[in-house]
RNA sequence: GCCCCCGUAGCUCAGCGGACAGAGCAGGCGCCUUCUAAGCGCUUGGUCGCAGGUUCGAUUCCUGCCGGGGGCACCA
């Protein structure tokens, strides 16, 4: 019996107690059950009957009653107890929890998948990085939680676009150039440029790749550096990204936008719906019909289109393209972009609520250094990847809510320990990949029929009711944006299981004939070696079979 | 001044309205002739920043303070 089993069962109980007189009042609109903390409250409990209580008319305790009256005659259930407040806590036959491991093995790779969001088409935008430096690790925060999130969605049904967003249309294009330049002549970068070793090494490429650059004129010399320099950036993330195992689907750049002629588009639709005055030779949005603080430039008073004009315009593109919901991932220092999209969606005479979803993260730092884009000095994620590996790098990204602000301890990630909470996890598995190979030495296979019902040490049960749980940690993981809790999740199972190779032994001893009990347990180390597979596999951590 | 995020054990953090608030690390004491000791067990440690409100029930939701971080461009 599976969670969701069990919550159909409430739901079948109070619908009977409601329909013979029982109970008074209706089905509350969410039945939950939960693991219960302390395992001596069973293996779930449900708060339903306090939930209906109100209605009924009845103290908690007496509506938990004749519930619980019905379940205890639901196969599968051992006993049921109404407890605290009005809590009803259920224990499962030892067969029908044992059952939860069948269950996985057979699913395999697919275990833990859901279709909540079948039919959705979701746009989820991350990095977006300027085409005008290398990763640094602040983006990739947003590269391992945007590419995980991307796998929850898409396990919970939904079809998913993974895109890039380039900016390289704007004036820092043309600082990033003037600095090429700058650089390739030997000078100081220009006040507001960029520098640091990689400026240099870009300048040069395009250098080698245009012989007497230098010996034209300054614009000319300027566009070449602009074109090529913006390319070879794109390039060089990429190649980074790659390496982290981060790939997108769609790489999209800004001035297809402006050639297209998109962008005047959007602003002509935001024009014709009313929302659009001109002052001091601008032309502005009224932002502040739709809950912005102050109203918007979108085309200066030189004529040039502010990124906002863009911004709708790909926000107009990703919608044609057929996304239900665009989601977008940024930093804090993006946060009053909020307002202003929503602003701009809203003028569109759409409802941002529906459509569009904005997460704004909080930063990474290191050792207490803040990571500055300019400082010349930064922190990039290849270098990242050199100290740490792309394991622990993305696992040390993903494994914290985005609200709160990561400080690495590169020392940590980069060890070998118990203190190093990936290494726990793979560990696991390792173990369990070990274990399947000693089985296969001695000749031991799973059998077709093993006697789940023998699984019923706590240990084993504890195991089996994790297990039963992840199905339900992905689904909630992809509705609230936060993959951390997948990663917490995989600490909690590793930790499980580790409990219970210490406390029940697997394989038969020397001259010890094989007994049922070890084919039970073998089906439940491969259920548990599946789930932490599928579990890393959603956060893009490799799940090795050695360590 | 306005806006966003955070405040939970010595440290780093988890807890989408429920039972005695949890984990890891750090400190203390134990467990390897048997499946990976990169592991496990026991143990010390809390006015969930403060004050109100909503609720049968608040660490969780709302309001106001206090403290910390980050934003408020015709830059992106």
């Amino acid at each position: 019996m599976t969670p969701d089993d069990l919550v159909d069962a409430i739901k079948a109980a109070v619908a009977a107690s409601l329909a013979d007189g029982a109970l008074a009042g209706t089905m509350p609109d969410e039945v939950m059950v939960e693991r219960p903390r302390n395992p001596e409250h069973g293996d779930y409990a449900t708060n339903v009957a306090m939930r209906l209580a109100k209605a009924a008319g009845r103290p908690p305790r007496d509506v938990a009653a004749i519930i619980a009256e019905r379940l205890r005659q639901v196969d599968g259930i051992a006993s049921v107890d109404v407890a605290g407040p009005g809590f009803i806590n259920v224990s499962l036959a030892a067969a029908s929890l044992g059952e939860t491991a069948r269950i996985v093995v057979r699913a395999g790779e697919a275990y833990g998948g859901n279709g909540n969001l079948v039919g959705e088409t979701v746009n989820l935008e991350y990095v977006s990085a300027n085409p005008t430096g290398p990763v640094h690790i602040a983006h990739a925060r947003w590269a391992a939680v945007g590419d995980a999130l991307s796998r929850l969605i898409s396990a919970s049904g939904a079809k998913v676009t993974r895109e890039y967003y380039f900016n390289d249309a704007g004036s820092q294009i043309d600082r990033f150039a003037a600095s090429l330049l700058a650089a390739a002549r030997g000078e100081e970068p220009p006040a507001d440029g960029y520098q640091g070793e990689y400026v240099a090494d870009v300048a040069a490429d395009v250098v080698q790749a245009h012989p007497g650059l230098l010996e034209a004129g300054a614009d000319e010399a300027l566009a070449t550096f602009r074109h090529d320099g913006v390319e070879l950036m794109f390039d060089r993330i990429k190649q980074t990204l790659h390496r982290f195992g981060v790939d997108f689907d769609v790489y999209f750049n800004e001035r297809d936008l402006h050639a297209s002629g998109a962008v005047d588009r959007a602003v002509e639709r935001l024009r014709a719906a009313g929302h659009v005055f001109e002052a001091d030779g601008a032309v502005w949005l009224r932002t502040t019909d739709f809950g912005d603080d102050k109203d918007r430039v979108i085309v200066r008073s030189n004529g040039q289109p502010t990124y906002f004009g863009a911004d709708l315009a790909y926000y107009i593109d990703k919608r044609n393209r057929g996304a239900d919901r665009v989601i977008i991932l940024l930093g804090p220092d993006h946060h009053g972009y909020f307002g202003r999209m929503r602003g701009l969606v809203a003028g569109l005479g759409e409802n941002p609520d529906d459509s569009l979803e904005i997460i704004i993260g909080q930063l990474v730092s290191l050792r207490g250094g803040r990571m500055s884009k300019r400082a010349g000095n930064l922190v990039t994620l290849d270098e990242l990847m050199d100290v740490i590996g792309v394991d622990a790098g993305r696992y040390s990204l993903v494994r914290w809510a985005m609200d709160s602000p990561i400080d690495l301890d590169l020392d940590l990630w980069a060890s070998r320990t118990q203190d190093n909470p990936v290494f726990y996890v793979q560990y696991a598995h390792a173990r369990l990949s070990s274990l399947a190979r000693n089985a296969a030495a001695l000749g031991i296979e799973r059998s077709a029929d093993p006697d789940l019902g023998l699984l019923a040490h706590p240990r084993e049960t504890a195991l089996l009711g994790a297990l039963a749980e992840f199905p339900r940690v992905v689904a909630g993981a992809a509705e609230l944006r936060a993959p951390h809790r997948v990663a917490r999740y995989l600490e909690e199972l590793a930790g499980l299981y580790h409990r219970f190779y210490d406390a029940c032994r697997v394989l038969p001893l020397a001259d010890e004939p094989g007994a049922s009990v070890t084919d039970a347990r073998l089906w439940l180390c491969e259920a548990t070696r599946i789930v932490l597979a599928n579990g890393l596999g959603m956060l893009g951590v490799g799940a090795p079979d050695r360590m």
